[in-house]
RNA sequence: AGUCCCAUGGUGUAAUGGUAGCACUGCACAUUUUGGUUGUGUAUGUCUAGGUUCGAGUCCUGGUGGGACUACCA
């Protein structure tokens, strides 16, 4: 810590809680954090910060960090979801030095809730939820007492005890603080406790008839854990005086500090668990891992890198303030990792026929292409060569814009890696629509370069008509036509972008033919591409992960 | 409306009373067998009014703006 030479690095201000904690010898110098998932959904880029941070900061101060599945809700949890959970977790790089699920502590919970009756600090009450509403009051006016409030210890305990035993209906009974119905702080008003809930639970089955809330459960959880920073995210804030007024009351073993930080947005997606749920289910997406989901899962099929997931939630920041990120960060996030790591090929999405008419026909040959220009390591490799060729239909232009360089009716550009070519004739169908381009190409100038030292100023992509390979490409664009699609007043619904994904079959260079799912590469001057699983052995299919940044479509924008 | 939280370029985030910095984005130039990458430059900022201080983005007070809370969800 005491590095004079080396500058001293900004902390969030979390880490300048735990390093003044550490410095005060708080909790004996320890530093245990946790990511604590409610296994009823999958896990989004919002939760991917707050893994990367609580994983982060256990690491960076020699802690611990645990999972823990907050499961006491035993109407929307499920396995399917702690599966996913675990295998998101390690994805983006992660191992918990324990897995622990609310659950475990049923047990200890009750206890603690028998405990606090015992205190005289709860009651069984039996007002009904329209009838609780009623004395709960309002944020301006203050709630009044339950009438069964003054219950005896005595008997709060055989009613709590009958709860458990399932003598009771849902509903009809509820455990809940004794605190004060007129604290302007709601979470005060004598919060719920436990609930009577008959449910199957995934992991405790029907064993229970009670569950405990998400105030009672979490902070007990965290104190039986050790947890020493028990981060969540700013709506939570009102209910700290709560969490402390729990393990306090109750002289818990540790004392957990809770500390608010600001969620995660991004534009021109949502990131609620609950709008994510209803893409899923009303088939707006094909499921939570469909690549235009913010998803982890999607993500990942979409070609995002663990590595650029976590460099985007450190460069994101930790702070307590609303905020509303752009999506080319994350953008830029998985271009700067794939450029360095990603091969590359030769694509055309949308083929336009080329042939070079003085090429001799039926000849084959194999032209040396740099498999990396960032990382030479990445060797190289023989792309076939012919006499017919496809080239992006973008890549000409009838009357050519100023500032083009692209082919054009006799201009000159150079195929990558092949010749420099010259555009002699346009051929159109009776429609009118270009359909073949007649060119000649220069011998001299095989590989790419002319002996007579003559320039180019546009180089495009090309595959070779008979060895190129067909190829499924989903091109995806942002699900949503809105920055915030969910604070307006319309339904965020109805601001799908309806063009968010399009299918079409491009042509691709003969050595992708074996590509594994899962594997990016970037298609020159296209974008990056990943193998999606739905490839077979005869048909590949790409997702669209990103696009290159297009400088000529701004050109072309202001002309 | 009450209580609590927040306020720094277009977007995020630093500056711990002492030169407002970094990243993304935008723009310009250079380099380039990807109009990619890389490099260089540039534009734009402390919500407001007072106060404390030699000195305030930072501390204090008021205002304004934004957010959270009013579930037997988490």
């Amino acid at each position: 810590m005491e590095e004079t030479t080396e500058e001293k690095k900004s902390l969030n201000f979390i880490e300048q809680i735990i390093e003044n904690d550490l410095a005060e010898g708080k909790n004996e110098k320890r530093i245990h954090t946790r990511f604590p998932p409610e296994p009823n959904g999958y896990l989004h880029i919002g939760h991917a910060k707050s893994i990367v941070l609580n994983f982060g900061l256990a690491t960076k101060y020699a802690g611990k960090c645990n999972l823990r599945f907050d499961d006491t809700n035993p109407e929307t949890e499920d396995e399917e979801y702690v599966n996913a959970i675990r295998n998101d977790v390690k994805w983006l790089g992660f191992q918990w030095d324990a897995e622990f699920n609310a659950s475990d502590y049923f047990q200890k919970i009750y206890d603690y809730a028998v405990q606090l009756i015992k205190l005289d600090k709860a009651f069984v009450c039996e007002l009904s939820a329209e009838q609780m509403r009623e004395y709960h009051g309002t944020a301006v006016t203050p709630g009044k007492d339950s009438p069964y409030k003054n219950r005896s210890i005595e008997e709060n305990l055989d009613l709590f005890d009958r709860m458990r035993k399932g003598e009771f209906p849902d509903g009809k009974y509820l455990l809940r603080a004794k605190i004060d119905m007129a604290s302007p702080n709601m979470h005060f008003r004598d919060p719920a406790l436990y609930r009577i809930r008959k449910k199957h639970h995934y992991r405790t089955g029907d064993q229970w008839n009670v569950y405990p809330m998400y105030d009672f459960a979490h902070g007990l959880s965290d104190a039986i854990e050790g947890i020493t920073h028990s981060i969540c995210t700013l709506e939570f804030e009102v209910h700290r005086p709560l969490y402390e007024w729990i393990n306090n009351t109750l002289q818990t073993p540790t004392r957990p500090q809770q500390i608010e930080m600001s969620r995660l947005n991004l534009t021109y997606t949502v990131m609620s668990k609950r709008k994510l749920m209803q893409l899923v289910n009303e088939k707006h997406v094909s499921g939570w891992d469909d690549p235009r989901m913010p998803t982890v899962s999607g993500l990942r099929r979409r070609g995002y890198t663990a590595q650029a997931i976590r460099e985007f939630c450190e460069r994101v920041g930790i702070s307590k303030r609303e905020n509303l990120i752009d999506v080319s960060l994350l953008e830029f996030s998985i271009r700067e990792d794939l450029n360095k790591k990603a091969p590359r090929v030769m694509g055309v999405l949308h083929p336009l026929k080329v042939v070079i008419t003085n090429y001799p026909e039926g000849q084959v040959e194999e032209l040396e292409a740099v498999n990396n220009p960032e990382d030479e390591s990445a060797g190289k490799r023989m792309v076939p060569f012919s006499r017919e060729i496809y080239i992006e239909q973008d890549d000409f232009l009838e009357v050519p814009a100023k500032k083009w360089f692209r082919l054009a009716p006799g201009a000159e550009v150079r195929l990558r890696y092949a010749y420099f070519v010259t555009c002699q004739e346009i051929i159109k169908d009776a429609a009118g629509k270009i359909v073949e381009l007649r060119c000649t190409y220069d011998p001299a100038s095989r590989g790419g370069n002319s002996p007579d030292g003559r320039k180019v100023k546009g180089t495009i992509h090309w595959v070779s008509a008979s060895e190129g390979i067909g190829a499924q490409v989903r091109l995806y664009d942002r699900l949503f036509t809105h920055e915030t699609p969910d604070k307006g007043e319309v339904d965020f619904k109805e601001l799908i972008n309806p063009n968010s994904l399009e299918v079409i079959t491009a042509i691709v260079e003969p050595s992708l033919k074996l590509a594994q799912a899962g594997v990016s590469f970037q298609f020159e001057r296209m974008g990056y591409f990943c193998v999606d699983k739905d490839s077979t052995p005869t048909q590949l299919v790409f997702n669209r992960t990103v696009t290159l940044k297009d400088a000529w479509a701004k050109i072309a924008e202001k002309i």
